[in-house]
DNA sequence: CATGAATGAGACTTCATTCAT
DNA sequence: AATGAATGAAGTCTCATTCAT
């Protein structure tokens, strides 16, 4: 009995949540969370207005799930590319920080940032949630290889928790920016992967302790 | 009648719109604009619903005098300071970018970047207005200064646009921090004017054509 | 397939009806019928939501059905009961109020009162079928009795229909109370069947012709 | 200044939470509280959907003290008008039953009664109150005179309690019908006033130590 | 027969805006 | 100029009912 169940009707249950959270980034994003009327989430999800509710008790929920989901699904993958990058500290910051961000910022959950830093006062959940599962490990993660570089003399004593920041705060930037001023006509872009593979690369050059001429930055990887 | 008006009530009459302003900012800042009802916005200035609509026909309206006026006051300080500067293009940059940003941040008017990342898609004429109207004189100016230095052999000869980026970016997000997540009960602070001058020395390093151990980061000048 | 049916499923199937009224009248008398949702019907009755639209074709038509159900199995009750009771007229009335409403007020059924009084307006049908078939058949029985009584000299002359709202007003109120005050955490508690027993005496004692001497309450039947 | 206030305006202000008061008791009472629409208690009182919501925050909140109100002030008005009577327990409980309850059935007020059975276990606070400020002093006030009359040698030893309920309870009914059943199309009409004083006259009787014959119910103040 | 996912009309409530005073 | 009572469009959410499985 149980096997004959509704198959159709079953996958598209199953697909629902993905549906409507990918539906609520996009809109959240665009054109933030109170100017989103939640039938238009259900509209370009593809269902009725009753049916969002069936999935989400709440606008608010929603949102607290898309953050969630959108953020937990890219953490994930951060760690796992950490380990897998080998080499000295300055090539392993360069490598996860180009490859992982150049990859999220083409990719809609970058716009969770924006999200995120618009509603964390309305919403402390969100402030503390992304906090704790984003902002904690990443700067552990980071500031240890700055540390660890620092301690092999790959880079000077620099204040870690400043670098850090130096570091990856341009490449939020560039995914808030890709979601905000770039979506409107102004004749202004940015290469956004070119710009953090040279960020990244610009900013190494200032940590490292040997002069620039020692590792120009022609002989670097260039972007893309 | 005129002769017998209140000196009080017209100086407070003509300090309206600047006191609604800054109760919008605040708000508009905190909540979202969408979030702001436009009664807690007269309220915090002081005065009833009705007169918001006195000085400003719509709450859209109120929204772009609230980005013009933050914006364009800055602005012109910020030109100010430029021409006051003088030294070597590195000097120049870290004067400018040290004091002009280690100011703003410490200002409310900070809060308008935030508003401007967040509304910018919803309304473009705000866009539109601060392309023209900020980035693209900023980045004129800086890009200048960065040029100058290639040009006099302080600097390597880097991507420009990219450069100007690595510098500014994190220090916007150092403002948008400062009324996002800083607001939250979350044991992470940011000590603001700090990191914008370990930054901004950071990059100069990354720029510079010499060693560091030629301008070693703690004969700089350290912040605060 | 039909003849390896469950019996116990074609037993559900066949209770199936008597179930969701129950369910029905509870929960309607509970909460009143426009705040309870179909749904919850359904689960108290152990079926889904679609299966009580199998067999009632909407709210309104379950609530008609529910009113049908339980008044009219009291009525034929109530009638059988007045044929087997005998004596005086005095004693028939006592007989039959004491007993059948006394049953009644521990009965579910008796909330049905609450909700005829609440639903009327809304729905006529049930106002007008509640006064066909229950209203006009109960005052004519006991009407019937009493000017019996009157012409035996058992009774004064009283104004009949008066005295059949004295003796029955009450009776309809205690169960009205019983689901509805009582069911409230107030520290006022009615003892049902003893109030009906002795409201009973007392309008009788107010309806003889002799002294209450010379029928003294201590040797009527007391309650419980 | 302040005197110089719109007068209009300000007349009409106070004026509304009664108009809104009278229209929602009319509507709560003929169609029930839960299938009763905000927008339709505006419209009965001459203002709209909003303007409601500027008086009550909520349609329950506009309940409760559309059942405060109705109570209340009926209250005060029995209290008062016990004190003024004068004479016999008898004659003292005959006043005021049939002068107050004789006034409440021609009263929009006597709707409340309806409401509070109906909604009580859906807002316990109702129930609650009423309890409290309703039965309570109105139970002991009957009953106190009950016991006098019983003291006095006026009555005979009945159950107290019982005795208070069969007077008022059919009281209460009148009431009850007069915004259930009697709304609807059917050919079965109740003069309440007259069933009023009728009931008290029987029930006083019932309660009584001497032969009816001693005090005729011909002899009694006949209703209306 | 039975289920429960889906729908969309409709209810409550909010709030930008107007306007009589 | 200033107020704040009033409005009604619009948004969130619920729930009676349908229908594919």
């Amino acid at each position: 009995m149980s096997e004959t169940e509704p198959i159709n009707r079953r996958r598209r249950k199953e697909a629902r949540p993905q549906e409507l959270l990918d539906a609520a980034l996009t809109l959240f994003v665009e054109k933030g969370f109170a100017a989103t009327r939640a039938e238009e989430v259900a509209q370009k999800a593809g269902v009725s207005k009753g049916t969002l509710y069936l999935y989400y008790p709440s606008k608010e929920e929603l949102l607290k799930a898309v953050i969630a989901h959108f953020l937990s699904s890219r953490i994930a993958e951060g760690q796992a590319l950490a380990l897998q990058h080998a080499g000295s500290a300055t090539e392993l910051l360069r490598g996860i920080l180009i490859d992982w961000w150049g990859e999220l910022y083409d990719n809609p959950a970058a716009g969770v940032f924006k999200l995120v830093i618009t509603e964390a006062r309305n919403f402390p959940d969100i402030g503390e949630y992304y906090a704790r599962e984003v902002v904690q490990p990443a700067h552990q993660l980071l500031s240890g290889l700055i540390q660890r570089g620092v301690a092999a003399g790959e880079f000077r004593a620099v204040d870690v928790d400043s670098a850090v920041h130096s570091l990856v705060f341009p490449l939020v930037m560039a995914c808030l920016h890709r979601h905000s001023l770039e979506a409107c006509p102004v004749d202004w872009r940015l290469d956004g992967r070119g710009f953090i593979a040279r960020h990244v690369n610009l900013v190494l050059d200032g940590l490292c302790t040997r002069a620039p001429v020692a590792c120009p930055s022609p002989t670097l990887p260039e972007p893309r």
